[in-house]
RNA sequence: GCCGCGGUGGCGGAACUGGUUUACGCGUACGACUCAAAAUCGUAUAGGAGAAAUCCUGUGUGGGUUCGAGUCCCACCCGCGGCACCA
């Protein structure tokens, strides 16, 4: 390399952060405040070039939106609590306190060696007890208004790890972290009601400008399913059953229901029930499987008849028997469901399975009449098969015969609605989040308990609840909170009566803490409020949030709760945290894995930075491809970009030694002209995009331009070095500095390139006046002329059958169609 | 099974609203410079036929629409991501 990028990057690194040129705000006078944000890493240990791939190119963009008159912050911190800290410090043997504290240091120099525009000054780390004051001082706000709440719920405990988890930590019915089988528990436990924002959490997403894959996954996790409950009497009991079904419609079909397990119906009428020993054989089974092992047997359909009761199809008063089987959710709905086993695949699966009457009474065409009463019972042939579960006529339904299903689900719905039969009703998927943890590291919960009192949270003015260093922090037997042994902290008073009192040992799933840390941000030593409410106004909601899809349900959907949940508190006066939002790919290792340490392939962003810098490793990963796909590392084509940049060296250096000469009017000049104007719409153009590839590679055009160019022009280069600014922060300062286009002698922040504006351009040079028109002969290409832009299509056509290549293909056939594409082609149709 | 995304040279990838397929970069080959090497610069680089001009075939597969399809429509194959007994 012509010049030693860790020298120049070390030096300007220093001096930016001497100067502090990116924590003041950048020309006050336009007052266009941007809140550009990335993901804050988990303080694991190293940074991998994942991270680099999330916050290098997410760099760029927030760089390019300064340049653009934006005042922009881009802040950095730390994930610090968890899971993962904690199983990491058993392992290695040392606290995990020390070891997060470790880790973060490490990668906060790795960070620095990037050059982004972190503004240090604002870093926060969740850990931290002026930070968590606040994550506990969420925690009580949200008690006090009735979001969260303790009860006794079955919930995910992972042996391993010995804690409850959230239902979005369960992947394939194991523990995210460390993929241990997890097991159902019912344990007193605190949560969030989440569940109060299902409809917020749906309708704001609309106006979100968010990737659609994202929302449509929000959308389906939150499942709302709108339909209908409705009364089943049962024969000879008051007992009503009650199910929820989204298909009305299609009712005249059910020919049996079905309870879950756990259902209730099996104590209060258990002595009508005739085969109660096979029955409460067939509850312990299950209540015995796991999760998996429930899973697991999809398919199978086991179930048994509850013998001794009937139920009544209120649409036309047919005796149906009723089943207990696994295959129906206790926590979903109402536990119950109608079988119509002709228009549902389990049904029809469980029908076959036990011998049950199949009805057919959605066809997809129109073929009965509403005055045919009665049609066969099958008359699809494919509902041998399996069941069809399309909208379609009714038929088989009486008076609802010939109607569209879509119609009837209003109209069977009122029917029984007006009998009092049936009522509207909405299910979510989406299930309140359970937040404790019986972990040592995390943020402590403050609620205390008393004899007398009961549950009371701890008093404002007393947070925060420090974490106490302890020296067992590793998880009981018995799934109780490490902090349980620590009596000094259990002990305390109760802050209502002052009697003796035990706080909560449990500390709050690490999603807590992330879920509000942008807020933080803005005003990280405040210790008074969590943030100003000024400045909260001044730069909230944030503009650009960039990130990996992987955090869709999680903490994307966590932190839209608690925005909607501040903003009800009257907090924050905004509903949603982060207008936009973007999802880098994934960086892959070389075998097309994910990159792990168990797989050994993690690679580390630092050697390639000690041997090329981090400009050029920051312009690779811009360069590889579309942000959006990732791939795997292959760093075979990072000489590229160390050539590009050693050119762009070469040509500063030679510009700067030669005179300017007069170049104004020469046809080169005004070609390169042209081009720089094209590039600064382009380049300004995809990175706006998040293209930063056809970014770089029309900058790579430019330069190869410039170089062949014996005299460029001062202005040229100024702006050629603005281009690249964002991409090689270190480089272009550098050169910018050399060529004195500051003119001033100390380095000051004003004359850094990094305060300076993007350059513009002039459209009106784009226009061509001469043009290459690619002559076709039927459809394909096989002249290409240079021709004025303006040519008519007669002008053209006429130049075209003058020419020897034309007549050669065309002969003398007879021309049946002209097409003609001004500025583009002219196709011969013969 | 359902939903979403993708399939283009030896490789990473370009291609606007249907209009020159393969920009830019890597790699490779040859040449220049050099005692030599590295670096650098120059030329070539989808496949096939040909001495060449040139021609034919090519964007996962098969069909269709069109003067013209990587791009639009239908059917299918493969890869990736998500959800998965949610009534």
């Amino acid at each position: 390399m012509n010049y030693n990028p860790q020298k120049i990057e070390k030096k300007w690194q220093r001096r930016w952060e001497e100067k502090n040129i990116y924590s003041r705000p950048f020309r006050r006078k336009e007052k266009k405040n941007f809140y550009h944000l990335v993901m804050f890493p988990y303080s694991s240990g190293d940074l991998h070039i994942g991270h680099w791939y999330n916050f290098a190119p997410a760099d760029v963009y927030a760089r390019f939106k300064r340049m653009k008159g934006f005042n922009v912050i881009s802040p950095m911190g730390f994930d610090a609590f968890g899971l993962p800290a904690e199983n990491a410090a058993i392992k290695h043997r040392i606290h995990p306190k020390t070891w997060t504290y470790k880790n973060i240091n490490r990668m906060r120099k790795q960070l620095k060696t990037m050059g982004a525009i972190y503004d240090w000054s604002r870093e926060v780390i969740t850990s931290d007890p002026s930070y968590y004051k606040w994550t506990q001082w969420m925690f009580l706000q949200l008690y006090k208004n009735g979001l969260a709440y303790r009860a006794n719920v079955p919930c995910n405990f992972c042996p391993s790890c010995k804690t409850v988890l959230a239902n979005e930590q369960v992947i394939d019915n194991k523990c995210e972290r460390c993929g241990t089988e997890v097991e159902q528990k019912k344990i007193e436990q605190w949560l969030f009601k989440i569940t109060d924002y299902t409809d917020d959490l749906l309708n704001g997403l609309k106006k979100l400008d968010w990737p659609e894959k994202t929302k449509t996954m929000q959308k389906n996790w939150i499942g709302k399913s709108e339909g209908w409950t409705i009364k089943f009497q049962i024969l000879n009991s008051k007992f009503q059953l009650e199910v929820f079904t989204t298909r009305i419609d299609t009712l005249f079909g059910c020919t049996y229901l079905v309870v879950a397990p756990e259902h209730p119906i099996f104590k209060k009428l258990k002595s009508k029930i005739s085969n109660i020993g096979p029955i409460e054989d067939y509850l312990e089974k299950s209540k015995k499987k796991t999760d998996r092992e429930r899973i697991s047997e999809i398919g199978q359909k086991t179930g048994v008849q509850i013998k001794g009761l009937m139920a009544l199809n209120p649409v036309n008063q047919e005796k149906i028997p009723i089943f207990v089987a696994d295959y129906v959710l206790i926590h979903y709905g109402k536990g119950a469901i109608m079988a119509v086993p002709a228009h549902d695949q389990r049904d029809f699966d469980f029908a076959k399975k036990h011998n049950l009457s199949i009805i057919e009474v959605i066809h997809p065409k129109s073929i009965v009449k509403s005055s045919v009463k009665k049609a066969p019972l099958l008359v699809s042939s494919e509902l041998e098969h399996s069941a069809y579960d399309g909208e379609g006529f009714l038929i088989n339904s009486d008076r609802f015969n010939g109607m569209r299903s879509l119609d009837a689900r209003k109209r069977i719905g009122e029917w029984l609605e007006r009998q009092n039969k049936a009522k509207k009703d909405v299910y979510y998927r989406l299930r309140d989040w359970l937040i404790s943890r019986q972990r040592y590291w995390g943020c402590p919960i403050p609620m205390i308990y008393c004899q007398k009192c009961g549950w009371v949270p701890v008093p404002e003015k007393e947070l925060p609840v420090v974490l106490p260093r302890i020296k067992n922090f590793k998880p009981t037997k018995e799934g109780r909170s490490p902090l349980a042994n620590s009596k000094t902290f259990v002990n305390t008073t109760c802050p209502k009566c002052k009697g003796p009192a035990k706080r909560e040992t449990d500390t709050m799933d690490t999603f807590v803490c992330s879920s509000w840390y942008y807020l933080r941000y803005i005003d990280p030593r405040n210790d008074k409020q969590f943030a100003s409410k000024k400045k909260i106004d001044d730069w909230l909601p944030v503009n650009m949030y960039i990130g990996g899809a992987e955090h869709t349900v999680l903490h994307l959907l966590y932190s839209r709760f608690f925005t909607k949940a501040l903003n009800d508190l009257k907090y924050i006066n905004f509903k949603e945290p982060f207008l936009g939002l973007y999802h880098q790919g994934t960086i892959l290792g070389l075998d097309g894995q994910k990159m792990s340490k168990s797989k050994g392939n993690v690679v580390s962003p630092d050697l390639f930075v000690q041997k090329y810098g981090a400009d050029a490793v920051r312009m690779y990963l811009c360069f590889i491809g579309p942000y959006d796909r990732g791939g795997p590392w292959n760093p075979s084509g990072i000489l590229g970009i160390c050539r590009f940049l050693d050119k762009v060296y070469t040509l500063v250096e030679t510009v700067k030694t030669k005179s300017q000469e007069e170049t104004e009017n020469s046809q080169d000049a005004k070609e390169i002209n042209k081009l720089l104007n094209k590039t600064i719409q382009k380049v300004g153009d995809d990175i706006e995009n998040f293209q930063f590839n056809t970014a770089i590679s029309c900058l790579m055009i430019l330069v190869n331009e410039l170089s062949k160019n014996v005299r460029n022009k001062y202005s040229d280069i100024q702006t050629l070095l603005l281009l690249l600014a964002p991409f090689a922060p270190h480089l272009t300062e550098e050169l910018w500095q050399k060529m004195g286009f500051s003119n001033l002698k100390d380095f000051k922040s004003a004359n850094s390139i990094h305060n300076q504006l993007w350059p513009k351009y002039n459209p009106k040079l784009f226009k061509q006046s001469k043009i290459q028109l690619i002559v076709q002969i039927n459809g394909k290409v096989r002249d290409r002329i240079e021709v004025k832009s303006s040519i008519s299509k007669q002008d053209a056509e006429k130049l075209v059958l003058s020419r020897d290549i034309a007549n050669k293909w065309i002969k003398n056939r007879e021309v049946k169609k002209i097409i003609f594409i001004p500025k583009k082609l002219i196709n011969i149709v013969y």
